[in-house]
DNA sequence: CCCTGCCATCTGCCATGGTAGATCAACACC
DNA sequence: GGTGTTGATCTACCATGGCAGATGGCAGGG
C-alpha cells in the first residue's frame, strides 16, 4: 500500500510543513537555547543563572525555563545547589576526554547491535552514506564531510534500532561541536576516518558483531585522540 | 586546621542529621516514588498516567509530579505524547538486555577509569570490598553477597572519580532490579562472580586500564547472559 | 580582630488556575 | 456504509503568585 499523501507528490504541497520548532514545547525550546549558549561559551562555565533571569530574557515564564534547567543537569550541563542558584557546569578538556570516552563505547554497542539487526535497506543506507563521503571528499569541502560522517552515523543508529543507544548518544550530542571542530581539518585525517568508516560498514554488512564494535571502537577512540591531543 | 565543627567530636554529636528524604524536593520524591511503582510493576508498561491523577494519588501539586515524569522521560521509563498522555515505557527482555549492554560498557569505562587513577585509599577500600564479600559468602547470605557486590562496584565508580560515568550508570541503576534478582542465586554462581571481581580489583590496582576494561567487561557481560538467559 | 546573631535580598520550589490541543463518541450527511 | 462534523472531555502545557531556604553584608559583643 503505498501513502496517497506522501509530500510532494500531491498538489498540496506548495504549502511547507510547519517547522521542528514552531510545535515544539516553551520548555523545549528553551532548553535548546540556553544549551546553544552554554555550548557557544555565551554563558561561561561556572556563571550563576537563574531562572526568572533566563525567563525574562527569553520573555516567557519562569516554569519551562525550569524544566529546561531540570533536563540540563540530568545531561550534566548545569548543576543546581537546592535554594541557591543553578551554575553551569565545567567544560574542561578532561571532562571533554570522558565524554568521548563513553561516546566511543556507546557508538560501538551501536555498531554491534547493528551488525547483529541490519536490515537490506539498513545496509542500502549505509552504502549510499559512504558514497555522499567520498563525493565530499571529492570536492574539497571539510564541513560537507563532517555532515557526511554525521549522516553515516545515524544510518548505523537507525540500523542498530536501540531507543536506549540512541537516546544516550543524543544526550551527549551536546557535547560534540566542541570537539568535531578541529576534527577531519586535513586531508590525511579525512582519509583515514574513510578508512576506518568503511571497514565499520563492511563488518555490519558482513553481520560481525564483534568486529563491528572494535572497529567502531577504535574508529571512535582515534578521532577523539585527535581532537583533544 | 581542623574543622572544629566535625560530627562526632562535638557535645552537638547527640542530634542526628535529617534523613536524606527529609530536605529532599517534592519532585525528587515523586520521582522516587513513581519510579518504585513502576519497577515494581504496580504501573504497568503501556499503561496511561496522567499529571493530575499522579498528583492526587500523592496528594501534591502537579507541577512536582511533571517534573519527575520529565525525569523518568529522558531516562526511558515512560513516553509523552504532547498534548495527549503520557506512558508507562516497556521493559520487555530484549529492552533490558539492551541495557545491560550499556552498562557492561560503562562499567568497563569506569575500570579502565578507575586503573588509571585510583588512588592508595582507593585501593584499600576495594580490598576491603572484596574481603566483605568473600566474609558474605562465607555465611551463605545470598541478599548480603549482593549488596557487597554492589559496595566494590560503587568503590570502583568512587575510584573512576568520572562525574559523567557515574551520572548515566546511576540513570541506568533503576532497571538492575528487575535484573538483579535471579542474579548470584547459586553457590557456583557466585563463586565464579567472585574470582571475576578479584582479577578487576588486581587490574585496576596493578594499573591496567587495558585489562580492567577488558575484565569488568567480560564480567558484566558475563553476568548478563546469566540474568536474562 | 574574630565570631555571632540578625536582616534584606535573591533563588529555587511549589500550588493554583486557566488554555489550547488531542481524543473519541455521537450524529448528520451523502 | 463510509465520511465528515460537532461537541464534550480529558490531557499536557504554561503563566502567575507566593513561600521557605540560602546567601552575604552588617552591626554589636567577645
Amino acid at each position: 500500500m503505498v501513502d496517497q499523501h506522501q509530500p510532494g507528490t500531491s498538489a498540496l504541497s506548495v504549502l511547507r510543513p510547519f517547522t521542528e520548532t514552531d510545535l515544539q514545547s516553551l520548555a523545549a525550546r528553551a532548553y535548546a537555547r540556553i544549551r546553544e549558549a552554554i555550548v557557544a561559551g555565551s554563558l561561561a562555565p561556572g556563571q550563576r543563572i537563574s531562572e526568572r533571569g533566563l525567563a525574562a530574557a527569553l520573555d516567557i515564564s519562569a516554569q519551562p525555563v525550569r524544566e529546561a534547567l531540570r533536563r540540563l543537569e540530568v545531561e550534566g550541563m548545569v548543576e543546581t545547589r537546592p535554594r541557591s542558584g543553578t551554575y553551569v557546569a565545567d567544560l574542561g578538556r578532561d571532562r571533554l576526554f570522558e565524554i568521548g570516552l563513553i561516546r566511543a563505547t556507546l557508538e560501538a554497542v551501536s555498531a554491534r547491535l547493528a551488525a547483529e539487526r541490519a536490515t537490506a535497506a539498513d545496509h542500502a543506507a549505509m552504502r549510499a552514506r559512504l558514497e555522499a563521503i567520498a563525493g565530499a571528499m571529492r570536492s574539497e569541502d571539510a564541513a560537507a564531510v563532517t555532515l557526511a560522517n554525521e549522516a553515516l552515523h545515524d544510518a548505523i543508529h537507525a540500523a542498530a534500532a536501540s531507543r536506549d543507544v540512541t537516546r544516550l548518544l543524543e544526550g551527549l550530542r551536546a557535547y560534540d561541536h566542541l570537539t568535531r571542530e578541529r576534527i577531519l581539518s586535513t586531508a590525511e585525517e579525512r582519509a583515514t576516518a574513510l578508512a576506518e568508516h568503511q571497514a565499520i560498514v563492511d563488518a555490519i554488512i558482513a553481520g560481525e558483531p564483534q568486529a563491528a564494535e572494535a572497529a567502531m571502537k577504535a574508529h571512535a577512540l582515534r578521532s577523539l585522540s585527535v581532537a583533544l591531543p
